[in-house]
DNA sequence: TAGACTACCAAGCAAGCGCTTGGTATAGCA
DNA sequence: TGCTATACCAAGCGCTTGCTTGGTAGTCTA
């Protein structure tokens, strides 16, 4: 189903000039943040001068603000396209978690780990223009979530649960890694199992 | 027990001029990032001059670094002194869910803040001697979950389970509110039984 | 051919930054 | 009294940054 051994380029992010830009931008900014990636850096990376950059984008920020949307917009066509060949509720859910887990770890890590750590960076007005898209993912969730109280095959809230959901995926970037001891499945499995009102057979770790 | 209804200023950063500065640091850093804030600002924040600040820090990055060093220093020591009021293996686990969930909603909200946000703002020498400090808190941890192992009140291994509750507790800065529908001590129970081998009693939220 | 569009170059501007330097003031102690 | 330590002030240095400006070059179309 998905293919986990090839980091692949986020679409939107292809070779054209502009693609160039947003996955050189997108590397720096995951490297060194936000603020400490220069426009000179960005423009070098994709092979150009830092003056030309501003032909293509108006910011540097306006820069931060395409790598987010690009990558949600991956994202969620990923999940929805997931989604739509799992056949009930719980398999649903597993989909969602290894989805979110797959970009977290895996082919747009990079992308996504920019849009949990350069949140701040963005002002109000583009953090506005950004939530507005993640609404659709985010509803994905919920959806099934909801689901699944109503068959009591989750003990927890939708709301909480999904946050803490949220938060058990965004912070394995900071340890998983796919050759550890834990692999992506059981990991997938584990968290599963942590939501589910009854374990799951052979979840253990 | 714990008291959640006063932002408590964190020991170290009291009323001596190297207090105040710190104060005002991990306020500033917390809402602005360390790299949108200025020695300027944080001086008068203290209300001082911003060249008397290199009087007490030799650069803006050892005032992270000791923004950083106060607030695992006050959590660690009441995390030992909770654990040691905490009559059982399962009372323990709870008090250290507990006891993080406090440090990052509750008094130490913002410079634990400071910790998570600003982690990559910081030299990998600083970095070092921040983890150093760093590993008594999560030995506690891992001490109590392979205790919970070992009495099979936890399905999940100790190493794997305490990067989720880590990525469970850390999200909620940024969605828990005291004041919403779900209570602190609900939360805490709610992450509980997600972790333990069997439901808690009135556990659903 | 001329104009519009896309994409780039090179030089440099104005603002701002962390930090240094040379100083003043106060308190405590021998 | 003189010295040391603590804490602060004010001015400014040298450097960096995002972005602007004036240009060149290539492609496409009427």
């Amino acid at each position: 189903m998905v293919n986990r051994r090839r980091r692949l380029t986020v679409k939107g992010m292809d070779d054209s000039p502009r693609g160039k830009l947003l996955s050189a931008a997108a590397r720096l900014f995951r490297q060194r943040g936000f603020e400490r990636t220069t426009v000179r850096e960005i423009a070098a990376a994709a092979g150009i001068q830092s003056g030309s950059l501003f032909h293509h984008f108006a910011s540097k920020e306006d820069i931060l603000k395409a790598v987010m949307i690009e990558v949600i917009r991956y994202n969620t066509a990923r999940m929805e396209a997931t989604l739509a060949a799992a056949p009930d509720t719980r398999a649903r859910l597993r989909a969602l978690i290894a989805c979110e887990l797959e970009s977290i770890v895996g082919d747009t890590r990079e992308a996504m780990l920019v849009l949990v750590r350069c949140w701040e960076s963005l002002s109000k007005e583009r953090q506005a223009e950004v939530l507005a898209l993640r609404r659709a993912y985010e509803e994905l969730w919920l959806a099934v979530l909801r689901e699944a109280a109503a068959r009591s095959l989750v003990r927890v809230d939708p709301f909480v649960l999904r946050r803490l959901l949220a938060g058990m995926v965004s912070w394995s970037n900071t340890w998983f890694d796919p050759r550890g001891p834990t692999s992506f499945d059981q990991l997938v499995d584990t968290i599963l199992g942590m939501c589910l009102r009854e374990p799951v057979t052979g979840e253990s770790t």
